[in-house]
RNA sequence: GGAGGGGUGCCUGAGUGGUUAAAAGGGACGGACUGUAAAUCCGUUGGCUAUGCCUACGUUGGUUCAAAUCCAACUCCCUCCA
């Protein structure tokens, strides 16, 4: 590779952002020779955002601190229509009312990575739909779709895996790819913007608007790639017990998500501290060089960052401290999910079963009469042998507690209220 | 519009009248081993205050003592033809 000179590319390759590039060398100038608008692209199908985007904020993050200006596309738009890539069947349609929802819960989510305003470097959150919902059709395909090869798109991997798959692809989301180039010549039209990121799947999508934006205008149109990322055993990021791992403090709690990155594979500790958190390289390479034991101090530093990035140090603190103290300590932390119950339900018996519902550890009774029966559930750190045991004011604890565990890492506490 | 093939549990996928809450694999969860890791081995994997009951093989009806399995209509998908 060759040396480059912007800082944020130095930052952005050093950290294993990068996958692929138009072209390196010619970006590197423009980082370097003053303030670049760049732009990232998230849909709005759900009310936050999970930590399979997590390395795109980050980018953007850096970004901002190495001096450019982000750009945060919402997909108000393109969201009515459903990205097909990597996905086997269509997503079901969204309605308005839904995804003006989704973006306020996303925007949450962006303001604690970024500085958003008017200045130069400050961040700014744009909305596709502005210029996509006001399409004319017969102009917009004269214009911009007959610069569409059919026998190109058709070549893409998100159409390919369509077909192969014998699934059907409508009409509909075959458009896509088209907005999602139209919206690169519209950001460099309005923002003077000539960079988008994305993941390695947004790949052809960006060259798409790469080539759109040269053929229609004779932009000059960057595209960046980072890698998609899979955890050292190839399992894809983000999924826990709980489901998504979501990054809004009311989807998950900032205890879960501490818990999350206490977890990481070790396989993957260098990797992730690189790419989620902000501290130096060379502080990173002493912690992932740490082995056995050690290398659980390094996990811990990681879930430390990433919680008060995302949820503030306070947040961290607690998390970290309710973990040690029920993991380290083998005490009933009061930081622990807690659930309120009426104090009569308790006096007349409630089975534990119940409880285990309730509480959400478990998805149904059922799934609890058998974690029960499995040996996999604990009242008070005491395995529960009896499926059919109830639950009676004397089993509080000397706290007044009830504390229900699923496995050994899955905590809940009942207080009678 | 015509001909043929298909729609099974979270996913892939077997099953062509009763022994089928439905093989097998994957995933997920739990247990053992560990370091709140990975790998490995074992168990669980529709719901219900439950020795029973209810709901489920695209939808709705029908045949039958009995239907994922047979019939009809509808619907969606795939392939070929127009």
């Amino acid at each position: 590779m060759t040396d480059l000179n912007s800082q944020f590319l130095n930052v952005f390759t050093g950290r294993g952002y990068l996958h692929q590039c138009t072209d390196i060398e010619a970006l590197d100038k423009a980082f370097d020779d003053g303030i670049v608008p760049v732009y990232i692209g998230f849909d709005c199908t759900a009310t936050s955002l999970h930590v399979g985007s997590l390395m795109q904020i980050m980018i953007l993050r850096w970004l901002q601190k190495s001096g450019h200006k982000p750009i945060v596309l919402m997909g108000g738009g393109t969201t009515k229509v459903g990205d097909p890539t990597g996905r086997d069947e269509s997503r079901p349609i969204i309605t308005d009312e839904i995804i003006a929802k989704n973006m306020n819960g996303i925007k949450k989510v962006f303001e604690k990575f970024l500085t958003f305003g008017d200045g130069p470097t400050d961040a700014i959150m744009v909305n596709n739909a502005d210029w996509l919902d006001n399409l004319e059709y017969i102009p917009f395909l004269r214009e911009y779709g007959r610069h569409f090869s059919i026998n190109r798109m058709l070549s893409f991997e998100s159409v390919k895996l369509r077909l192969d798959r014998e699934e059907s692809m409508s009409f509909l989301e075959f458009n896509y790819m088209i907005l999602q180039a139209y919206d690169f010549v519209e950001l460099k039209k309005n923002y003077n913007c000539s960079v988008q990121i994305g993941g390695s799947d947004q790949w052809g999508n960006i060259i798409n608007g790469v080539e759109l934006g040269r053929r229609t205008n004779s932009f000059n149109l960057f595209g960046l790639t980072s890698p998609l990322l899979s955890t050292a055993s190839g399992v894809k990021m983000g999924k826990t017990a709980g489901g998504a791992v979501w990054l809004n403090e009311d989807m998950l709690s900032p205890y879960d998500y501490w818990q999350y990155w206490r977890n990481t594979e070790d396989a993957d500790v260098g990797r992730f501290l690189k790419l989620f958190t902000e501290l130096p390289l060379d502080e990173i390479s002493r912690l992932e060089a740490l082995e056995g034991q050690e290398l659980n101090d390094a996990k811990k530093i990681l879930a430390d960052a990433c919680t008060t990035m995302a949820h503030g140090e306070n947040a961290a603190k607690e998390a970290a401290e309710t973990a040690r103290q029920t993991f380290e300590a083998g005490e009933t932390s009061e930081g622990l999910p807690t659930l309120e119950i009426p104090k009569t339900e308790l006096q007349d018996g409630i089975p534990a079963f119940v409880l285990f519902q309730k509480t959400g550890l478990c998805a149904s009774s059922s799934e609890a009469r058998k974690l029960i029966k499995g040996g996999g559930a604990r009242l008070n750190d005491e395995k529960i042998s009896d499926e059919k045991l109830m639950l009676t004011e004397a089993h509080l604890d000397t706290e007044g507690r009830l504390k229900l565990s699923v496995g050994k890492k899955r905590h809940h506490l009942v207080i009678p209220a």
